[in-house]
DNA sequence: AATACAATCAACCGCATCTCC
DNA sequence: TGGAGATGCGGTTGATTGTAT
């Protein structure tokens, strides 16, 4: 016998909501706000259990979100995102104010993902179809293996498309270990331009680079993390709290330390920018651990091995058009797990 | 107008992780 | 320290809506 959710097993309310149920489950939060999930349901009046309370709340009655069609900037920058992040969809909701992880999950299953395979891009490893068909059926563990045989056509959100005249082969074995870097190199100033990524640098230069950063991330200034008043390993949240990141910014209780998380999707103790001292990379590994700065850093160094193949899939290299691209991603906001 | 098919999106499910006792 | 319950996430499903024939 298949086994049944909570709401089965509870004889609990399913399927679409009712305006009176959203009546009730609003009218309640905006009084109490949610607090414990489980409780909300007996609360409020409704025969729903509290998972389903909250997922109603997050991603339809939630007065910050946006709804309506997306953008193009916002479709360049889930495309941007998702070629960093994969499918981490609350990660990258949380870069786009107003944006719930299962729109942006339906956005990129039902449109984004269609669009990019009629572009010849496979949606999951973001490279050309027919490569990324050859590179996974290598199936090597080094994944500058696979990136290094990276073909060279981008096509961008306009339709157009670029073909680099030379293509960088350099063997892999020339490339020395990336040792798999611990903290952003984002450090200099608050935002990190996406040229980063889709810079064409010659041959082992994006490596060199990437190395410089790496660099720069051991001696990045980390204490700034614990100005949210506590020790970071308290401060910094899991990531797997990312989505909380919203509801706080909406009704419920608690939330006033992270009011301006609701402005501007960036969290206070995250302000590295205003804080120029230098710390031990290792004084905050357990905080580094949290944030699963992995989980960033293998998307990005792909796109940094990408560079070396001259290729720019998506944006700013389409001859320039920064209209047309994303040009910075919120360096805070990317680390925005709460 | 009726039907079939495709697209969209809200909601559910199962699992992983966190928190509390 | 371990277990139970709560929470969050990503994948999937299914109802609804739109479009083509």
């Amino acid at each position: 016998m298949a086994k049944q959710s909570c709401c089965h097993k509870k004889k609990l309310r399913r399927g679409l909501w009712s305006p009176e149920e959203d009546d009730k489950l609003m009218n309640h939060i905006a009084k109490y706000g949610h607090g414990c999930w489980s409780s909300v349901p007996k609360l409020a009046g409704l025969e729903r259990c509290g998972k389903s309370c909250r997922l109603r709340w997050i991603n339809y009655l939630r007065p910050d979100l946006k709804r309506g069609t997306f953008s193009q900037e916002e479709e360049d920058l889930i495309i941007q995102l998702h070629s960093m992040l994969g499918n981490k969809w609350s990660q990258i909701a949380a870069q786009l104010p107003g944006r719930t992880d299962n729109e942006v999950k339906n956005f990129w299953n039902s449109y984004i993902k269609k669009k990019l395979r009629e572009r010849g891009i496979d949606p999951t490893t973001h490279k050309p179809l027919a490569d990324s068909t050859t590179t996974a059926s290598a199936g090597s563990g080094d994944r500058r293996v696979a990136t290094s045989t990276v073909a060279c056509r981008a096509v961008f959100s306009d339709g157009a498309e670029l073909i680099p005249t030379t293509t960088t082969t350099a063997p892999v074995q020339a490339v020395p270990p990336l040792v798999e870097p611990t903290m952003p190199q984002l450090v200099d100033g608050l935002k990190l331009p996406l040229e980063y990524w889709s810079t064409a640098p010659s041959s082992l230069s994006g490596y060199h680079q990437a190395l410089s950063l790496q660099q720069q991330a051991a001696a990045f200034d980390m204490d700034a993390l614990s100005h949210c008043g506590g020790p970071p390993a308290v401060a910094v949240p899991s990531a797997s709290r990312s989505s909380t990141l919203t509801s706080m910014a909406g009704l419920s209780p608690g939330a006033e330390q992270c009011t301006n998380v609701a402005a501007g999707a960036n969290l206070p103790w995250l302000d590295l920018a205003h804080n120029n001292g230098v710390v031990g990379v290792d004084h905050y590994a357990g905080a580094l651990d949290e944030l699963r700065w992995a989980d960033y850093f293998d998307g990005a160094f792909h796109a940094a091995a990408a560079t070396q193949q001259g290729q720019c899939m998506y944006d700013a290299g389409s001859g320039g058009n920064a209209d047309d691209a994303v040009q910075f991603v919120d360096v805070h906001s990317l680390s925005n797990w709460c």
